[in-house]
DNA sequence: GCTTGTGTACTTGTAAGACAATTTCCGTAT
DNA sequence: ATACGGAAATTGTCTTACAAGTACACAAGC
C-alpha cells in the first residue's frame, strides 16, 4: 500500500506539481505548456504528460484548443462573477443548514483564528485560510458530491487570486470580522441573518475581483 | 471549422458511444470494462480507449480501482439520496431566482407538455423530458459553470434511473401535475411556494429511488 | 504598400508494441 | 479446511512512429 507517499501516480505527481506551480505565479496566465515541455521538464514520457495537461484543462486550471498549446487559464471578469455565483449558491445552503442546527463547524472557527492571526501579513497569504474557512462550511453539509463540486470552484478562485496576487483586494481585518459575524449567525440560529451576511461578504468580494480583473485586461491592451 | 460535426475525436466518439450504451441499460451496473475490451469494440488502439474509460470515470460513469478493470458504476441509495441532495440545493436557487423575475423559461414548459403527451406511455420514456424539464430551469440561470454542475448531476440521475428502469416510481401524471404547480408558482413570483413544490417533488423522487435502490440491494445480496 | 496564397515548422491526435507492477484467483501443501 | 505460493490477467508507464491540423513567415500578385 503505497496510500499516503507523495507518488501514488506518476500522473498525479505531475498534475500535484504543475498545480503547485500554477498557484505559487511561477506560470502566470497565458504561459503556453506544450506535452513536449512538461514531459521535458519531468522527464516523463509525452503520454504521461498529455494525461497531466487534460486533468488540469478538465479541472478549469489550463485552457486548450484542438492543435494547440494549452496555456494557464486567464479568467475574465465575468469567469469571477459566474464562479462567484456559483459559489453563493453552494455556501448560502450550508449556511442556512448550519444555521437550522446551531453547530458551528470547528475547522471554520480555526481558519478564521488564523486569519485574524495574519492581521499584519501580506494579504496573499489569507489566500489559503480564506479557502479554507469557506470550505469548512460546505463541507460540514457532509454531502461528498457537494464538497466535490465546491473543491473545483475553490480551484478556480484560487487562480482569480493569482491573477491579482498583488493587489490588497479587501483588508484582512474586515474580512476576519465579517466571518466571524457570520459564525455568529450561525450559533444564533439565525439562519436569514447568516445568508444576509454571507451573500453581502460574497458580493463585495466578486465585485471587487472582477474589477480588478477588468483593469488588468485593459492595462494589457495598452 | 469542424464545430458541428460529429466526429471531432476519436477518444469523444467512443465515449459517446458508452455514454448511450450506459444510458441504455446494454451496459448494466457492474459489468467489467476492461481497456483492452474496448479497445477491440470499436477497433482503436489501448490508449485511447484507456482516455475514454478515465473520462467517462471522471463523470462518475464508470468506478475503477488501481489495476483493475473499470465497471458500470452501481450507485447506492445513499448516493442516489446525496445527488438528489445536491441536485436540490441548485435547482431550488434557480426556481426563486425564475420567481423574482416570473419569467417561465419556454424549454422548461415544452418538456413538460412532452410528459403530460406521454401519460399512457412506458414510465422510461418520461426519463428523457423529465430530464430536460430541470435542466431547463438551471440553464435560465444562464451561468456557465451552474449548468455544467447540473449537467454531471444529471448523467449520475440518468445512471441511477437505468438501474430501476422497470419500476413504475411515480405516476408520470403526478409528476407532469407537479411540474406545472411549479411553473404556476414562478410565474405568479412566489418564490417561496416554488422552492416549496420543488423541494416536496424531489424530495419524494428521492425517496422512491432510494427505496428502491435498497430493496434491488438487498435482492441481489440473497 | 497591402492583400492573398503557399509552404514549412511546430504541435497535437492516434496507433502499436513492450515491459514493469499489482491484483486476483487457483492449485498445492500442511 | 486453511494458508501459502505462483501463474494469469490487467493496468501503469514508456518508447517510437506517423498522420493531421494550425500558425507563422515568406513570396507573389494586385
Amino acid at each position: 500500500m503505497a496510500a499516503r507517499l507523495g507518488v501514488v501516480s506518476v500522473v498525479q505527481a505531475v498534475v500535484k506539481s504543475l498545480r503547485a506551480r500554477i498557484f505559487s505565479g511561477e506560470l502566470s496566465p497565458g504561459t503556453p505548456l506544450g506535452e513536449v515541455d512538461v514531459a521535458a521538464h519531468y522527464e516523463v514520457a509525452r503520454p504521461t504528460a498529455k494525461a497531466a495537461l487534460e486533468n488540469l484543462v478538465a479541472s478549469g486550471l489550463l485552457t486548450r484548443n484542438a492543435h494547440q498549446s494549452a496555456k494557464v487559464t486567464l479568467l475574465s471578469s465575468a469567469d469571477a462573477r459566474d464562479i462567484y455565483r456559483t459559489r453563493a449558491i453552494i455556501e448560502a445552503e450550508a449556511v442556512r443548514l448550519l444555521a437550522s442546527t446551531g453547530q458551528v463547524p470547528e475547522a471554520a472557527r480555526e481558519a478564521n483564528a488564523e486569519i485574524t492571526a495574519l492581521r499584519d501579513a501580506s494579504p496573499i497569504q489569507i489566500v489559503n485560510p480564506d479557502v479554507r474557512f469557506h470550505s469548512a462550511l460546505v463541507q460540514a453539509l457532509d454531502s461528498t458530491r457537494t464538497s466535490a463540486i465546491y473543491g473545483q470552484l475553490s480551484d478556480e478562485i484560487r487562480l482569480c487570486m493569482t491573477h491579482v496576487q498583488d493587489a490588497t483586494l479587501l483588508n484582512t481585518a474586515d474580512i476576519a470580522s465579517e466571518h466571524e459575524r457570520l459564525l455568529e449567525c450561525i450559533a444564533a440560529g439565525d439562519a436569514q441573518g447568516a445568508a444576509e451576511v454571507l451573500a453581502q461578504h460574497l458580493s463585495r468580494a466578486s465585485t471587487r475581483l472582477a474589477e480588478h480583473l477588468d483593469s488588468l485586461s485593459q492595462g494589457r491592451r495598452r
